[in-house]
DNA sequence: AGCTATTCATAATT
DNA sequence: TAATTATGAATAGCT
């Protein structure tokens, strides 16, 4: 800098290295409140000198939330670059960008910080995330339970199936017992003693009504 | 620095914020770099720009050893001076929570991970809080509207006010000009050489046409 | 991205 | 230590 070029090594002389070490200490946090001002940028500096002394900067809050914060964006990035997807580079970018938007959307919604803003635009790209996101959470909801649903159906015919055989082989037995009277009532194709499954199953096929269905009513809300 | 003094204050334009961040960006990462090797320093530095982008640095180790490190050695000092907030652990684990949740959703939602699963009750919880959130993010936009529309109120009675002085002053030039066809104006209580600036501003209220309003049309959605 | 004209940071010195 | 100053670095505004 002044009055010589400085080398790019450890300064031997500790004096000079130490009277260097709190100058460019200062223009250093100096810069960085300056960036952090100008760019709108949060930024974190943790400084160890020589002997282990502590010296810290966080523009934004908590060097704690800014630790918090860069644990969660790295740890997410080191996660898509084992992916296995086509670029997941890009993925993961996406990705990131959205959870900080969600993030620093969580935090200006509770309240957390003072100097948490949001710009008009900033909260209407937020809002359109949340509202593909809704959609399709209350789309895979259907799929769940539509999967349900089937399962459901699925049951029911083989309870259906089963209460068929079942019924058969009371017949059988009603006919080895009294072969008279059961052979009369099949005749007129009734079943006295074994009602039709038929009717106990029927409020199960919901799939009919279902758009209909106001969601609150069944602890769903569409 | 160049070409201007810098002024200490957020970059209101775009572009010019986007360079200056990668312009002293670099700049601070080199400074940190050039401390830490003259003075035997170590050194992390996080950066997170205004869209959430993460920029970091270690020059010793790894950025998790030096968290460690600083969290030891502030950890010490900060039991002895005590906290100040009342309970942050426990806001703090809300948070996290609602952040993991959101970020399992957003995986979930994305299709990254062919292992997240979320049933019915993670996808409902989820939904309630984008319900929340949408609701705060559009009262939000809400406020800021109207914190627009009253500036420009303000700004029209402030305009009003003014082009009533001109108005008048302009009225006296004319009666020094020509006193008796003012006169005879003002007798009958008109002014026709000036136009009441009423009916120039009527349009700027818009309040009363704002519950109306589509958003979109103007850029906001509601 | 590059290029200067300036301002800023700071090494040497007092 | 703190202040001064000459000088190299950083960078704001333009292309």
């Amino acid at each position: 800098m002044a009055r010589g070029k400085v080398q790019l090594r450890r300064i031997e002389n500790p004096v000079h290295r130490q009277v260097t070490f709190c100058k460019r200490r200062a223009g250093l946090l100096k810069k960085a409140r300056e960036l952090s001002v100008l760019c709108d940028a949060h930024i974190g500096i943790i400084i160890f000198s020589a002997h282990g002394k502590l010296y810290d900067l966080a523009t934004t809050g908590t060097m704690e939330e800014l630790i918090d914060r860069y644990k969660t964006a790295s740890g997410e990035a080191a996660d898509g670059s084992g992916d296995n997807r086509m670029d997941p580079k890009q993925e993961t970018m996406v990705l990131q960008q959205e959870i900080n938007l969600l993030q620093k959307g969580l935090r200006y919604i509770y309240g957390n910080r003072a100097n948490e803003h949001m710009n008009v635009d900033e909260l209407n790209a937020l809002e359109r995330y949340l509202e593909i996101w809704m959609y399709n959470i209350r789309s895979a909801k259907m799929q769940i339970m539509i999967q349900e649903i089937q399962a459901l159906k699925s049951k029911e015919g083989m309870l259906k199936a089963a209460n068929e055989i079942l019924r058969e082989k009371i017949v059988e037995q009603s006919s080895l017992l009294d072969v008279g009277m059961v052979v009369a009532d099949q005749q007129n194709g009734h079943f006295s003693t074994v009602p039709l499954i038929e009717e106990i199953t029927n409020p199960l096929t919901i799939l009919s009504g279902y758009s209909n269905c106001r969601g609150s009513e069944m602890g769903y809300s569409f």
